[in-house]
Order: structure tokens, then C-alpha cells, then sequence
DNA sequence: AGCACGCCGACT
DNA sequence: GTCGGCGTGCTC
């Protein structure tokens, strides 16, 4: 018997199968993880087990035989090793690279895998009256009161108990217990426990009426599960009661003796969520979010390949869950940006996801009040069933959108950071005893200093951005490197005492809301705010208790939350994300809006939405106000058609970084006319329309970390060649980097 | 990625 | 004459 063996050393030069003989002793089979001699020395290397044969692939080649098998069970299903050669393909990543972000790290490297205890029993064969006498002095008093004690304890309990328990009931007893065991009386075993992951918020499981369109939806998807399994978008509005839909289709897929995955973005996989779903599945259902430990991550992951849960949560990586009947797969805010992962492999988990149902002939659903353009727009030709949740549960109104134009604010005299709009609704909702939101999307406190004398701007030596100044620690910080500084007393470069504070950020937020409203306690949410711990988690529980009236906070705040008493929302500035260098800026403030939006009046009262804006028109404003999807999607499919902008081509974005600007930049120019040579030769003659070649150009912020940043931009068209062309490119950046790493992007997340 | 083999310079 | 520099090439 031979095996065809994927190394586990990540190197384009050994991306291939290697062939070992097995020994008779060994029974092998594909998804085995394997130690195997490797390289001249025999050094033993980790191994991937991907296809078994009865005869070597080239006879003339000496082989080596497998040395140990590491798991009695394969590491990765039949599926997962489809998938992987999937991504070879789709992603141009190494075979192990993909296999690796199927399995916990605790399983690779010979690390301790799982987590043993000892547990106690009576011996089935106990003879009680020989144990009795054993302990008796002649006299008929107790020799060994300890161990009786201990027998005792177990005879009453009637079940094992582990024995760490024992010692701790009864202290002192090590020696009495031994004795036991010694005598044969008692059975030590060693049994593997599961680290149960703690700190999930306690929900009740209540059950809810549905609406109509909650119950015609439910019912499209499971019929579909049952029949053609295709992908289901979701179109449903903040409140309309997505996840529930969700949970029926998981209980009716776990029903037909099947596995499903929930894909989060990590930011919603909050307690609050995985309350929910722990209540609704119990111990079903495995939680995989960010704050688990190394082992808990490694239990988690092997109660999903055992068959001991039917459900797994998490965020993007959980789409690579081993489940081997898996019957549906949810990914909740499809629209979100972090299921793209940025690093490689570049995967993107909604494709994954397809892929992976096709794979495993599963049900895909996608849902979102905000669905992407991509996937709205697919659905829209067919390849997805659109289903909708046009109107929020027990029929509560959208909240109202209040546009402030804060350029007639300025005008009129206001130029503090608030609206007088904006003051008097919080003045109401606070008076009220409601609660309110406050977004803003830059943390700190403000976003630039500068000297009013010369105009220099403090910049961060690493990169090409300008400094925020935080005035919690009176310092400035670079937030693409995380350098700080201290704020000088004088100018660096004129050496006069003129320095000006510029720009909004949370920290100042929150400082002008304790001046205006003294009697009304703000808290914060950012980045800065979030890094310790479980303060992720201490805040919004606060708020939740109503410890504060105002919640302050960047991105984090904008979704997902759900705080029945919040009626109002303010939009500090919504013009931050319009007008970044990106062609699905429009699309993200949209989103945004949309979503922030949707954390107002979600109870009884409903909800105002304050917008602070110098672009009042702007087309995402405006249809944000009357929560206007479809015509939003109308109006940016048409922007994007017009440009040949995704989806109707791929947006490619070519990285290269280095410390010399001029010789960066000249490499840039040369690979950029080298890939639209290879490009336009896969494409054919009379084809070259299709590609559309941006130059070479630096990066928006063109050095950051100490490193210069230059890119090649390149529009592909979707046509029958988009695949070819793609490889053409990859094969030419493959001969190209010899001497320099390029990074392939394909539809980047952002260009900075 | 590692690790051995290999073919040139400064030492006992 | 040998020890050791790290360039080159292979790993079932």
C-alpha cells in the first residue's frame, strides 16, 4: 500500500504529493494526519494523508515508509480535501496553506491535543464484604475510616467521580484513595474532557409569533433544502427578524439529520449572540469567536469533526468547519467586508461557502438589510432566490431620518460638533429616559494637529499619514503602526508655540457631550476603549442596564446591537467614508447609514435618526433616508456599469513594497506593462477592450510601517475568458517574482 | 523551509 | 595540507 503524502512545510518548491509506503502494521486512510521522514537527514516532518494506492505513482523512485500515524482519525473529511484543492486553484495558495486554516493549531507541531482527567469508579467486581474486612481491625473498630469514607462517597454517588473531586471532598485522602487502587477495590481511568467555554450571557429561549413573510421565507428554504439546495439572499430590514428565520432553517436542516454553519462577522459574535444561540441549541451547537483559548479552540473544533454538535457559530474561518453531513450554511450581514479575509490565502467566505455546498449539495443562505451590490445584483439575475422581510416585527415603523446640512449650521453661527437638531433630540430623548447612539468613525481625539503659523502637520515618521491626537494620554498616535509621540510645546518646524487641534474623534465626542449634557453619563466604545479583556463586553452590558444614557463608539456601535430603549441615533459625520479613494465608497456609507440607522426604535417607540452631513445630496444620504434599497442598488449598479467597476469586472490590485521609492516605483511600471502584455495575450485578438490597465501609481498612503507602497491597478471584464486571463496574470507575477514579492489582490477590501 | 553537498580563501 | 564561508539544489 502506498501513500500520497501533502508535507506540512509551507514552500511553493514542495506543494506537491510526496509517495511513502505504509507499513502492514498501519491502516491508513485520506485525511490521516502523518509523521514521515523527510529531506536527507530523514528528519521526521508532519504530513497530510490526501489519496491512498495500490501502486507507487513512478516506479524508479526509492521510497520511504510512513513513520507514525498522529490522529486515529482522519484530521480532515473526504470534502475538506476537495475544497483544498479548490483553493489551490482559486486562490494560487499552497496546498498546506489551505489545509492549515481547516485545522486548530494545537494539532499541528506536536502540541499537547487534548485535555485528560482522572476519574474513579467502583471496581464491577467489588466484593463488599472482602472490602469491609480488609479494613476492620481484629477488635471490629475501623482500621482505614479514610477509605471507608471514600467508599462510601462513591456508593452514594453510584457514577465515577474524578479524582481531583474526591481529594477535594475529602481532603487529605491521597493515601486512602491509593490504597484503594492499589488494593483493586477502586478503578483509576483516564477519560479526555471537553474545556467548556465560559462567559456566555444567559438568554431565555423565548419562542416568537412570526410574521408573514418570516413564515414564507422560512418555508421557500426549507423546501429548497429539501429539493434543488441552491443560495437564498435575504433581503430583510434592520428588525425584520433574520436571525429567526435563520434558526427555524437550522432546526429543520438538524430535523433531516444534518450539520449547519453560521457565519458572523467576528464584531456581532457578541455573549448577546451567542446567548441566543446557545439557548436555542444548547449543546448542539459549538461557539467559536476570538476570545477562546488555544485548547478550548482545539475542543471545539473536535466536538464538530466527532459528530458531538450538529451546529457551529463563528466568524469567517468557520466556514472550514469538518462537519461531513453538512446540510446548510447562514452567512449573517453578507455585505460585511471581513469575510474577505487579508492574508493568504485571500479567500472569500461567501465563495468558500458556495463552494463548499456545492460540494456537500448543501443549502446556502446569505441574509442582510443591506445585501452587497454583488450579491443583490446576483440575485437579481437569477443565480441566487431573492427572498424579502420587507417590514419589522410586530409591524414597528423605520426610524425617521433627520438630514442636518452642517455647512448652514456653520453659517448660522453653530461651530461646535453638535446640531442644534442634533441637541434637541438628544435633550428630548434623554429628558424622555431613553437612550441614544452617537457614531463616529474616527477614535481619538482629534484627527490632525498642526501649527498655525507655518501649517506643518505632525506625521508619523513611519507612515504617510497624519498623527490623532489623544487626549486621554496627551499624546499622538499613528493608528496604521500604533507609534506614539508626545505633542511638543513648540512647533518642530518654526519653533513658535502655535499648535491647532483639528478634526473630530470619539474621545472628543465624548467630552463635548459631559460639557453639554453634565447630568447624563456617556460611555465609550473604540478600539482604544475595547482593548482590555472583556471590555468589550462590560460596556455594552452597562448600557444594556441602563448605566448610561449615551453610547459614544466607532464601528463597533453601528451593528447588530440591539437596546429596545434607544430611540435616538446621531451621525456625528457622515461624509468620513463618502469620499475614500474606493469604489465601493458609496456602497459602504450606505451600508452604514442603514445599519446605524437600525439601532434606533427597535421597541415600542420608534426611532429618529440625526445625520450631520456637508453632502446632504449625495446619493447614499438620500436614499438611506427613505430606506430606499432598491433604488440605491439601481442607481450604483448604473455607476459601476458605467465605470466597469465590479460586478461587472474584477477589480485587481497589484502591492509592492520596498524601502527605495524610485526603484519601487520603476519595478511597478515594469510588472504593470509585463501583466497587461500577458493579459491581453490570454484574452485573444480584438478582445483588448476587456481590459482596462490603470497605470502603476503609489498606494493612497504610500508608506506605512517604513515601507513605500506602489500598485498596479487593473479592470478585468467578466467575460468566458475572465478565468484564463486571471491566470495568465498569476503565471506572469509568478515568473516576475524572483527577486520581489508581489501581493495579488482580487476586489481588495480597500486600497490602502 | 531545512539540510547536505560543494567549491573557494585563511589558518595550523 | 585542513577548517569553514554560505551558494545551489533536492526533498518520496
Amino acid at each position: 500500500m502506498f501513500a500520497q503524502v501533502a508535507v506540512d512545510i509551507a514552500h511553493s518548491k514542495i506543494d506537491r504529493l510526496f509517495t511513502y509506503t505504509v507499513p502492514d502494521a498501519m491502516q491508513l486512510e485520506p485525511g490521516n494526519h502523518v509523521l514521515v521522514p523527510f529531506g536527507r537527514g530523514n528528519k521526521l516532518a508532519e504530513g497530510f494523508v490526501l489519496m491512498l494506492s495500490t501502486a507507487p505513482a513512478d516506479p524508479d523512485i526509492k521510497l520511504k515508509s510512513v513513520f507514525k500515524l498522529l490522529e486515529p482519525y482522519p484530521i480532515f473529511t473526504k470534502e475538506q480535501l476537495s475544497l483544498a484543492y479548490w483553493m489551490r486553484e482559486t486562490y494560487r495558495c499552497l496546498l498546506v496553506d489551505a489545509l492549515r486554516l481547516m485545522i486548530p493549531a494545537q494539532l499541528r507541531g506536536g502540541r499537547i491535543k487534548e485535555k485528560t482527567q482522572y476519574i474513579v469508579r467502583l471496581a464491577e467486581d467489588a466484593d463488599f464484604a472482602a472490602i469491609h474486612a480488609s479494613m476492620m481491625n481484629k477488635d471490629g473498630s475501623l482500621k482505614a475510616p479514610r477509605q471507608a469514607e471514600i467508599l462510601e462517597m462513591l456508593q452514594k454517588t453510584g457514577a465515577p467521580i474524578a479524582y481531583n473531586e474526591v481529594l477535594k471532598f475529602l481532603p487529605g485522602s491521597s493515601n486512602a484513595l491509593n490504597a484503594l487502587i492499589t488494593k483493586g477495590f477502586i478503578i483509576r481511568e483516564e477519560f479526555t474532557i471537553f474545556r467548556t467555554p465560559a462567559g456566555i450571557l444567559k438568554q431565555e429561549n423565548t419562542t416568537v409569533d412570526l410574521t408573514a413573510s418570516q413564515e414564507n421565507t422560512i418555508g421557500t428554504i426549507c423546501f429548497g433544502m429539501k429539493t434543488e439546495r441552491g443560495t437564498f439572499l435575504i433581503h430583510g430590514v434592520t428588525g425584520s427578524g433574520k436571525t429567526e428565520v435563520y434558526m427555524h432553517c437550522i432546526n429543520s436542516c438538524i430535523e433531516n439529520g444534518q450539520h449547519a454553519i453560521v457565519l458572523v462577522p467576528e464584531i456581532s459574535l457578541t455573549p448577546q449572540t451567542m446567548g441566543l444561540f446557545r439557548a436555542r441549541f444548547g449543546n448542539k451547537v459549538a461557539l467559536l469567536h476570538s476570545r477562546l483559548s488555544a485548547g478550548e479552540r482545539f475542543d471545539e473544533w473536535r466536538k464538530i469533526r466527532l459528530g458531538l454538535v450538529q451546529v457551529a457559530v463563528g466568524a469567517r474561518s468557520v466556514v472550514f468547519a469538518p462537519f461531513d453531513k453538512l446540510g446548510l450554511i447562514v452567512v449573517d450581514e453578507e455585505h460585511e467586508q471581513s469575510y474577505q479575509s487579508e492574508t493568504s490565502p485571500r479567500y472569500h467566505a461567501i465563495e468558500v461557502a458556495r463552494k463548499r455546498c456545492l460540494i456537500s449539495k448543501a443549502t446556502l443562505i446569505l441574509g442582510s438589510a443591506t445585501p452587497s451590490i454583488t450579491s443583490y445584483y446576483r440575485a437579481k439575475t437569477g443565480r441566487y432566490t431573492l427572498l424579502e422581510l420587507p417590514e419589522r416585527v410586530n409591524l414597528r415603523p423605520m426610524p425617521k431620518f433627520k438630514i442636518v446640512d452642517m455647512r448652514e449650521e456653520y453659517l448660522c453661527g453653530n461651530t461646535g460638533i453638535f446640531s442644534n437638531m442634533l441637541l434637541d433630540e438628544l435633550d428630548a430623548c434623554l429628558k424622555a429616559g431613553k437612550q441614544a447612539i452617537l457614531f463616529l468613525n474616527r477614535r481619538g481625539y482629534s484627527t490632525f494637529i498642526s501649527c498655525r503659523s507655518c501649517g506643518y502637520v505632525f506625521q508619523c515618521k513611519n507612515c504617510d499619514i497624519s498623527m490623532t491626537y489623544h487626549r486621554t494620554e496627551n499624546r499622538v498616535k499613528c493608528h496604521y503602526c500604533g507609534l506614539t509621540e508626545t505633542v511638543p510645546e513648540l512647533c518642530p518646524n518654526c519653533g513658535r508655540k502655535f499648535i491647532k487641534y483639528s478634526g473630530i474623534g470619539t474621545q472628543q465626542v465624548h467630552e463635548q457631550m459631559n460639557y453639554r449634557f453634565p447630568k447624563a453619563a456617556a460611555l465609550r466604545m473604540d478600539f482604544d476603549s475595547t482593548r482590555s479583556k472583556d471590555a468589550h463586553e462590560k460596556i455594552l452590558s452597562a448600557f444594556a442596564r441602563k448605566e448610561a444614557q449615551v453610547l459614544i463608539g466607532t464601528q463597533m456601535v453601528a451593528k447588530g446591537l440591539d437596546f429596545p430603549d434607544v430611540t435616538l441615533v446621531g451621525v456625528i459625520d457622515a461624509d468620513k467614508s463618502m469620499y475614500l479613494p474606493d469604489y465601493r465608497s458609496a456602497e459602504r456609507t450606505f451600508q452604514l447609514l442603514t445599519q446605524v440607522a437600525g439601532r434606533a426604535g427597535r421597541d415600542e417607540i420608534p426611532g429618529v435618526v440625526v445625520v450631520q452631513t456637508n453632502s446632504p445630496l449625495h446619493p447614499s444620504i438620500r436614499f438611506a433616508r427613505t430606506h430606499d434599497y432598491k433604488g440605491f442598488f439601481t442607481y450604483e449598479l448604473a455607476q459601476r456599469r458605467a465605470a466597469l467597476f465590479p460586478p461587472f469586472s474584477l477589480f485587481i490590485r497589484v502591492l509592492l513594497t520596498g524601502k527605495e521609492e524610485s526603484q519601487l516605483y520603476s519595478e511597478a511600471l515594469h510588472i504593470g506593462r509585463e501583466l497587461e502584455k500577458a493579459a491581453l495575450i490570454a484574452l485573444g485578438s480584438g478582445n483588448n477592450k476587456d481590459l482596462i490597465y490603470l497605470c502603476a501609481s503609489p498606494s493612497p498612503i504610500k508608506k506605512r510601517q517604513g515601507d513605500y507602497r506602489y500598485q498596479v491597478l487593473i479592470k478585468l471584464l467578466r467575460t468566458e475568458r475572465t478565468a484564463q486571463v486571471l491566470n495568465a496574470i498569476y503565471d506572469c507575477i509568478d515568473e516576475n517574482s524572483k527577486e520581489r514579492y508581489f501581493t495579488v489582490e482580487i476586489n481588495p477590501n480597500d486600497l490602502f
